[in-house]
DNA sequence: ATCGAGTGTGGCATCGATGCCACATTTCCC
DNA sequence: GGGAAATGTGGCATCGATGCCACACTCGAT
């Protein structure tokens, strides 16, 4: 039955509606509250016959649960922070689908702040996550204050794709170096030897990781790595495009790898714009698989890194602390990418 | 200063933490509780001095609000329900970053569920934003009978994107039927009559809207719908990609609209499977820009819903609601589409 | 019949912040 | 200078659910 179905008149939207309490249901049920409380939420125990009887009464008048009064008095919560950069670039939204997805399923909510990578933004939402109590918060860190702040008010952290300094946090990692040296090779493996490399930061393990897999890759097969060919640009599509101008106009170059879905749109456009042919001309990888990445033509090889389980991965992590299910070392866990081989990567050109 | 900055030592990770509490801080600044609480966070009045010395005092030994009490004894909260059926689809995406946004700048606290287009969740869902007493909520409706267990329960709900019967909550809606229109004007106006439309329901004011629009723009210019050209598909790339295959085998149309993104990618692979040249053999424009269709080659003509734009919409109107801003009626706010013509959209093709 | 163990339930204090009102103090005006 | 009005602050109860402990009761064994 639903909470309050049988209400005789609708309120007024918004109208201050008195909810019944623990203490109503008791009346009706003829037990007493802390009964009520047992036989609805708690472990404790009720024999099946109050407890059906306490559930009848509760559908009956409309209960709902007060989770603000549960929290305060049990010390706990059921919301977990969770804390990204930006949910219109398709990785952190995945990333937040997986958590969403798995904490639902355990019936915990999701408090979705998004930080515009802002150290300042962060640092607000990680004192707003520290008021609402969250027991955890998973967290892609701008800062290593962030993270820390958090963890020094008791509360649990799981850092995802990415980890700044030695936070002590669990961490859920997607193996970059072996992802881009997986790329980078397969590039190599077509004859090219003077490979663009679009990159945005090396500060952050996902960036260094990346390079670091890129320079591996040459490594393997005895190439030096030319040092004009990795190209820094900044997090922004445009920003992008002009550095693959520049890369294009002062480096030969036969293939270009962008290090995530954001520098591939540059990239991509101006390729697009200078009507050059891919992969005849030019081959064009990316790191990061996102949905477009498969509808261009020709579609672009990609390394997958399986976001929406990454994000599921960080949220499993995060219940299994919270629950004190695993020792208290910190956790490492790294989930594989994969190479996903599309018509953007071809042969290097002849002459 | 940062809350617990000056800890001695750092907890283990999720670690019961004693935080200080209105009572400690009261002490340290040498007023009485009530007094601290004015002076933080209430409107009450406290001396500038006073004041001061309060908030230096809770700097110093680390306090940090706790929003279940607050909440509970104020009957509020700062949380806001976000519901929406997909995040990993750009366009909820999109949607939730716009009010996030706009909620964050007024200090709410975004708290999201995705409930995949199941009713059940849904009214799950609901029942956990009523028990977190948030004040009010946002969602893409599945059911009416999600917005309206919310309002009888006194919390505000803003529908966004489409409505649902006669829920008599606020809204925030696309204007579908004049985009559509437009977007089928334009076609039109290139010669096209033959205009295949994928659409996946009109049950919904979305498709509904849609459909008008597409009819409308045919009445306009005298001519006749043929509704075999109306291809019913699921919401679901795969099945439209089949739907569209079976459009071309059994009718000649020489544009395709799609009613969204999603079914965009399903007739976008059949034209790169079958190797339709666009626009020259065939026009194709969609509804809902999203960025993958400036990427394609040629772009996608399509219907920029200003989706974010929307999403602020949305918490703009439901903040100005919770804070008893507005006349009791119910208010429709109309996002104007804007029709965006790229090179997916050309003259109907000669014989 | 008596005792002890074992079972369900109820009573009561409590989580932390705040609303409300009372009261002490200052300011102002006739 | 006396009283009213204004101005700060403190005391206390309270929001709603639950942890903890006590207690009434059943039942089997002696």
């Amino acid at each position: 039955m639903n909470p309050r179905g049988q209400q005789a008149r609708s309120p007024r939207p918004g109208e201050a509606v008195r909810r019944p309490t623990v203490q109503d249901v008791a009346r009706e049920a003829g037990v007493s509250p802390s009964t009520v409380s047992r036989a609805l939420h708690t472990r404790g125990y009720a024999s099946p016959d109050v407890r059906d009887r306490v559930r009848a009464a509760a559908a009956k008048i409309g209960y709902v649960l007060d989770h603000n009064a549960r929290n305060l008095r049990s010390r706990s919560s059921t919301s977990i922070g969770v804390l990204i950069s930006d949910l219109r670039n398709p990785f952190y939204a995945d990333l937040a689908a997986g958590i969403e997805e798995e904490l639902r399923a355990a019936e915990y909510q999701m408090v979705l702040v998004n930080d515009n990578g802002d150290p300042a933004e962060e640092m607000r939402a990680a004192e707003t996550l520290l008021a609402m109590r969250v027991p955890g918060v998973i967290v892609t860190p701008v800062t290593a204050a962030c993270p820390r702040i958090l963890q020094d008010n008791g509360v649990h952290v799981v850092c995802a794709d990415r980890e700044l300094g030695r936070s002590g946090s669990d961490v859920v990692l997607s193996d970059n170096k072996a992802g881009a040296r997986e790329l980078t090779e397969h590039l190599i493996g077509l004859g090219h030897t003077r490979i663009g490399l679009l990159i945005d930061e090396t500060k952050w393990s996902t960036g260094a990781g990346r390079l670091a897999g890129f320079r591996a890759a040459h490594a393997d097969h005895d190439l030096e790595v030319d040092e004009n060919l990795i190209a820094f640009t900044s997090f922004d599509a445009g920003a992008a495009q002009e550095t693959t101008r520049r890369l294009l106009n002062e480096q030969h170059v036969t293939a270009i790898i962008s290090a995530n879905n954001v520098l591939a749109q540059g990239a991509l456009a101006e390729l697009k714009e200078r009507r050059t042919k891919v992969p005849r001309e030019l081959s064009l990888a990316a790191y990061d698989d996102v949905p477009w990445m498969s509808l261009v033509q020709p579609a672009l090889t990609t390394v997958d890194q399986h976001t929406v389980d990454l994000g599921r991965n960080c949220a499993r992590l995060l219940l299994a602390r919270i629950r004190g299910e695993l020792p208290p070392r910190r956790r490492i866990v790294r989930v594989a990418p994969q190479l996903i081989v599309r018509g953007s990567t071809g042969p290097v050109p002849k002459g």
